[in-house]
DNA sequence: TGAAGTTTAA
């Protein structure tokens, strides 16, 4: 097969030889930690040694815009400059973001050992520093955290509400609880600085955590915040709770508190929501009988949420008759209930009657949004009609909806599932044109694509890429780039990932630990096997203390 | 994310 340069620069053949150079630049002017392979790939011997045959960092010739075989040609050609435009907006603001990840980078055992570090280096401290730095850090607690504490002490800066509630957020979601409380507990002392949103990031956290009594208790204790417990409050709290898994938590909160709390229309949708979405459709409808007894009739959004209800039984009569009525009642179907209704017929393969919907939506005279069209561009890409989709895009356009990054996502997963290459990582190229801010979900499909092409050096590219953005690997993620990695001969690449995931707070699963173990064990490396068991020893201790909790 | 909807790894 004829192969040609990913990132299509003039002369190619100088690229691939210096890509890994270029890429490391990269991580090196913000201040990440490449492993030793990346930096040299073809030179490390105890690392190099460990992999197949290295592949060069290329792509299948279908990829080169520049070939006659192109899909577009009018679309200008890939390079390094359009995918990394370089920011020019404040160049000291830029240098200090880098300098403090450089300094955040290296593994520091706690937040303490941090703080003492920082104070070595001259920074200038400004809210919109700290938001950046937090953002970036949010998948890592410690450096998050140590930053944190030592920009407090930094003469001339005082934490804002926002700084304080993206911190608890990420102390909660790292399950640092009793340093959240701490901050929490700060935030009084400060003043007044604890709001309902900062209760909201707490309850959330706890209950994502399983924590329910701990959510319902954050509840009970926020007005000795200073938060006050009205009926916004308490739909936080129902909502939390269905949203987490415990739809009879909600109800049994909302049994101790509407005696005090007057419930509205909101606090009903969110219980009937939160049946339909255990499929608990008899409770659901009993709600709704009980919302009518205080007086609040069914709306679209109740209506809606029964429809998805019916639409995940696949009972698209039901799901047929309740539009009908909707109708009658004069409470019609808005874009969301027809959002939700072709959807469903589209992921069931009734691709026809979804695309019937478009037309009833019309009918209705009601006007689709971005969400409605980017599920359109889904059910079109899924069925195989990828031009289509574009024409779908080109429709948004004219009616003056933008793209989003869902509607990229949409068509870069869409495009990966067919293997177009080259078309993806175009609409990648788009984004950052169209300053449009990808996320982890963007890379996901693209990834995925290149472990399955084995294209690892391409994937190595596009987690460089994604570190730039701010974008960090999430748990599946990780576990996905370690297991493909380890499955396509990438060894020791998936067990530094494995690495970076444990000292990112991940608890990869057992399953994941074994595949990599298995792999090391049939190529005899046994001092990484000794210290990957090591880790899973670790790991499972852990969960066995946490058990007891 | 957060009273209802859109992307996603096996």
């Amino acid at each position: 097969m004829r192969r040609c340069c990913l990132i299509l620069v003039p002369s190619s053949k100088k690229f691939v030889s210096h890509s890994s150079r270029r890429t490391t630049a990269c991580f090196s002017t913000i201040g990440f930690d490449l492993p030793d392979w990346f930096r040299n790939p073809d030179g490390d011997a105890s690392c190099a040694g460990l992999d197949d045959q290295e592949d060069i960092f290329v792509l299948p010739t279908e990829l080169n815009p520049s070939d006659e075989q192109s899909q577009n040609r009018n679309s200008r050609p890939l390079s390094i400059r359009n995918a990394f435009p370089a920011s020019h907006e404040d160049a000291e603001f830029e240098a200090d973001v880098d300098e403090v990840s450089r300094i955040l980078s290296a593994r520091f055992a706690s937040p303490e050992a941090i703080v003492i570090a920082m104070d070595c280096y001259s920074v200038r401290v400004t809210g919109h520093l700290v938001d950046k730095i937090l953002t970036r850090f949010s998948n890592d607690w410690v450096a998050a955290f140590g930053f944190f504490m030592w920009a407090g002490t930094q003469g001339g800066y005082c934490h804002c509400a926002d700084s304080y509630d993206l911190m608890v957020d990420i102390l909660g979601k790292s399950k640092q609880f009793d340093l959240m409380w701490g901050l929490i507990n700060q935030m009084v002392e400060v003043g007044g600085l604890v709001s309902l949103m900062t209760m909201t990031k707490v309850m959330r956290r706890l209950a994502g955590a399983s924590r329910w009594t701990d959510a319902i208790d954050a509840f009970h204790r926020m007005d000795r915040f200073g938060v006050v417990k009205d009926t916004k409050a308490m739909n936080v709290l129902l909502d939390t709770l269905c949203k987490e898994r415990s739809v009879k938590r909600a109800r049994g909160a909302f049994q101790e508190l509407r005696g005090t709390i007057p419930p509205d229309e909101s606090s009903f949708n969110t219980l009937v929501h939160g049946w339909c979405k255990a499929r608990m459709l008899k409770e659901a409808l009993e709600t709704m009988e009980e919302m009518n007894q205080h007086g609040f009739s069914p709306s679209v959004v109740t209506y809606t949420s029964l429809l998805e209800a019916y639409c995940m039984e696949k009972d698209f009569q039901t799901v047929y008759s309740l539009l009908d009525e909707m109708h009658k009642r004069r409470c019609p179907p808005n874009v969301i209930t027809y959002t939700i209704v072709m959807h469903a017929l589209g992921k069931a393969g009734r691709t026809r009657e979804a695309l019937d919907m478009f037309d009833k939506l019309k009918e209705d005279g009601v006007a689709p949004d971005a969400s409605f069209y980017n599920s359109l561009i889904y059910i079109l890409g899924r069925a195989g009609r990828l031009e289509d989709a574009y024409s779908v895009v080109e429709e948004m356009h004219k009616t003056g909806i933008p793209s989003n990054v869902t509607t990229f996502n949409t068509l870069i997963s869409a495009a990966c599932d067919h293997s177009q290459a080259e078309n993806a990582l175009k609409l990648l190229v788009k984004m950052e044109e169209q300053s449009c801010k990808p996320d982890i979900k963007t890379y996901t499909p693209l990834l995925k694509l290149c472990c399955k092409k084995q294209w690892v050096k391409t994937l190595l590219f596009l987690v460089c890429h994604m570190f730039r953005k701010d974008i960090s690997p999430d748990f599946s993620t990780y576990t996905l780039l370690v297991s493909w990695l380890c499955r396509n001969g990438k060894v020791a690449q998936s067990c530094l990932f494995l690495e970076e995931m444990i000292s990112k707070g991940f608890t990869p699963k057992l399953e994941t630990f074994d595949l990599v173990m298995k792999k090391l064990e049939k190529r005899n490396l046994q001092i990484m096997y000794k210290k990957i068991h090591m880790l899973r020893t670790h790991i499972t201790n852990l969960r066995h203390t946490n058990s007891f909790q």
